[in-house]
RNA sequence: GCGCCUGUAGCUCAGCUGGAUAGAGCAACGGACUUCUAAUCCGUAGGUCAGAGGUUCGAAUCCUCUCAGGCGUGCCA
């Protein structure tokens, strides 16, 4: 019970009850007279001589209360009472600050949340069973997924596991854009090559794709195979004169492929929506109907327009295009609201930021609906564009020309924990430069083995620890009261903040800062390895060590794992 | 032109949603293995937080403008 309240209880959450606590008391016997409490602000500050913690709320009451800022800390200090024993001194600096300092014994106490919480140390309760629905990657199965592909995979990916860690019933999900121009587009590739138009042809299809990738897919056509992909089971007819059957033989090739490379990825998807059903199932149909029920549409040039304007879009957008057909972002908005017909309150959609002008035209499409779909629904992370440099140069990805690096050969070339971890490096909204030379050869150098290098050295101190008779202990038989360097003490409080980065990483959509939270915990490992033994003769000092390194590497192998990077034992 | 993102050490990037003297990793230089994995550690050096205003006790962080880069602004997705 009480190492139930000890992991949900962060000590920053403790202070921030006994600052409430002091308020309300200065309220009640008149010291402080404004009587509203505010925001209580709890911080870590950056110099360590400010102590542990820092309260900022003396400095913001002090306008209401017309008294200086510092007066204010005094008396609010005063009020404070410290039942746990947690702080081994309160002091007030600067313009306002109340510096908390925690004592040593109070930090060890938090260790024993991680043992009785283990793998599920940093899962919190948070998002209260709630749905969420979390759609990612979605690449036109027009070609094989390719890096910028890779970066949404492993954003999303890690995103449902945050979202998952934190309480919330999370749905992953793949949209197919298997309708549409491009794979139009696509048959008409695959049946150029088929029929041995090469790009450079006059026949050869305007816009066709010109990766090497389509010949297999003809291949495997002419040699009438078959491809099992999801659902679908497709067996080539053969003739390249039939382009219905060369679309549905090359949608199911291609989904195959990104479904294998996506394994190899370790993503998994719960759900794969397909376009095509949207318009088999009359969706497409209906959501048009009820557009120009909603009065925000018209007619002009033949086409029929969404008056997105009405919702701050810049301009209005074509719908159904002059020749019968529709454009992409009806079949969207048709998947959206089948997405909150679902139950879906809580959606995000990871997708590249050069698909952002989406964002306007769905929510316009859905507020038209009025069907109660909140402003701002769903919640967009869009990732900036990866720059891929080989050689020095800058890779062009083009799709149609057939240039690009494909996430297959990432994970071939640099290992799949690598490429996580490099993905995951930078919060999406910042560009990201994969240089493969540099990812190749100096592999070393990445940070993910830094991380992992630490989980294996201290692995290893077990194993080592054991031959010598020295079992890791538990919690009971762990003296905590010897800890107390400057190294253990560092572990011990980065251990103690992991729930509270877990947290902030998975309100934010963030993966990235459990990847810096990561190399901050190695780096204060690696720093106590080299100055302290952990087997020693003492017995007591050495239990309390293992004991301290067993939770590191837990919380280690935690973070490893939100991340989809795997914890090695040796390397 | 307009919209979104970005601009922080030579390079690649953090900066906990407004706090105290702005950080880390590479690269550079100097050190540390007869001791649990040197894929490590310690130290030195490196800054007009693109620029200018504004908001307030306090700004890298918020608001405006300027400059620079990326993306978008298709009856492509």
């Amino acid at each position: 019970m009480s190492d139930r309240m000890e992991l949900e209880v962060s000590m920053k959450d403790k202070l921030r009850t006994l600052v409430r606590e002091a308020l309300e008391r200065c309220f009640a016997d008149g010291s402080l007279a404004s009587g509203e409490i505010p925001a209580i602000v709890i911080e870590q500050p950056a110099n360590a001589d400010h102590g542990d913690f820092a309260c900022t709320v003396a400095m913001g009451m002090a306008k209401i209360e017309r008294k200086a800022p510092r007066m204010v800390a005094e008396t609010l200090v005063k009020h404070i009472e410290d039942r746990e024993g947690l702080c081994s001194a309160i002091d007030i600096a600067g313009p306002g600050f109340i510096n908390f300092r925690i004592g040593t014994e109070a930090w060890c106490r938090t260790l024993g949340a991680i043992e009785a919480a283990g793998a599920r140390f940093g899962c919190s309760t948070a998002g209260e069973g709630r749905k969420v629905q979390v759609e990612f990657v979605s690449a036109n199965p027009t070609g094989p997924l390719h890096i910028g592909h890779g970066r949404g995979a492993a954003i999303g990916d890690t995103i449902c596991r945050l979202l998952d860690a934190t309480g919330w019933d999370v749905t992953r999900e793949f949209y197919y854009n298997d309708a549409g121009a491009q794979i139009a587009n696509l048959a008409l590739s695959v049946q150029s090559r088929c029929l041995g138009i090469e790009p450079g042809d006059p026949r050869w299809p305007a816009d066709g794709y010109q990766g090497d990738y389509i010949m297999d897919v003809a291949r495997s056509y002419l040699a009438r195979e078959t491809v099992d992909a999801g659902d679908q089971h497709v067996t080539a007819v053969g003739d390249p004169n039939d382009l219905d059957a060369i679309r549905r033989f090359a949608v199911a090739y291609l989904r195959r492929e990104q479904d294998q490379d996506l394994l190899a990825f370790d993503v998994h998807f719960d759900v794969y929506s397909l376009e095509s059903n949207l318009y088999t199932e009359g969706r497409v149909d209906a959501v048009i109907r009820q557009l120009v029920e909603s009065g925000h549409t018209y007619e002009q040039d033949g086409a029929l327009w969404l008056r997105t304007t009405d919702f701050g879009d810049d301009k209005d957008r074509v719908m159904r295009k002059s020749d019968g057909s529709y454009t992409y972002f009806v079949p969207d908005i048709a998947y959206h609201l089948a997405k909150w017909e679902r139950g879906f309150t809580h959606v995000i959609n990871e997708q590249g930021a050069d698909h952002h002008s989406t964002v306007t035209r769905v929510r316009a499409g859905l507020q038209a609906l009025s069907v109660g779909i909140p402003q701002g629904w769903p919640d967009y992370v869009l990732h900036q564009m990866v720059t891929v440099m080989r050689g020095g140069e800058e890779v062009k990805i083009s799709k149609r020309a057939g240039s690009y690096v494909t996430l297959r050969d990432m994970i071939d070339e640099v290992g799949r924990d690598a490429t996580r971890f490099f993905f995951l490096m930078r919060k999406p909204d910042s560009q990201l430069v994969f240089d493969i030379d540099l990812a190749k050869q100096q592999t070393l150098e990445n940070p993910v083995y830094y991380v992992q290098y630490a989980h294996a050295r201290i692995c290893s101190i077990f194993e080592n620890a054991a031959d010598k008779g020295f079992a890791v202990p538990c919690l009971a038989d762990a003296p905590l009261a010897r800890l107390g360097t400057a190294e253990e003490m560092e572990i011990v409080k980065l251990l103690a903040s992991y729930p509270e980065v877990v947290e902030g990483s998975a309100l934010s959509f963030e993966p990235h800062r459990v990847a810096y939270y990561l190399q901050e915990l190695a780096g204060a490992f690696h720093s106590f390895y080299n100055r302290n033994r952990v087997i020693t003769e003492e017995g007591d000092l050495t239990a309390a060590r293992l004991f301290l390194l067993a939770c590191a590497a837990r919380v280690l192998n935690n973070g490893l794992t939100l991340l989809g990077v795997s914890a090695p034992e040796k390397m």
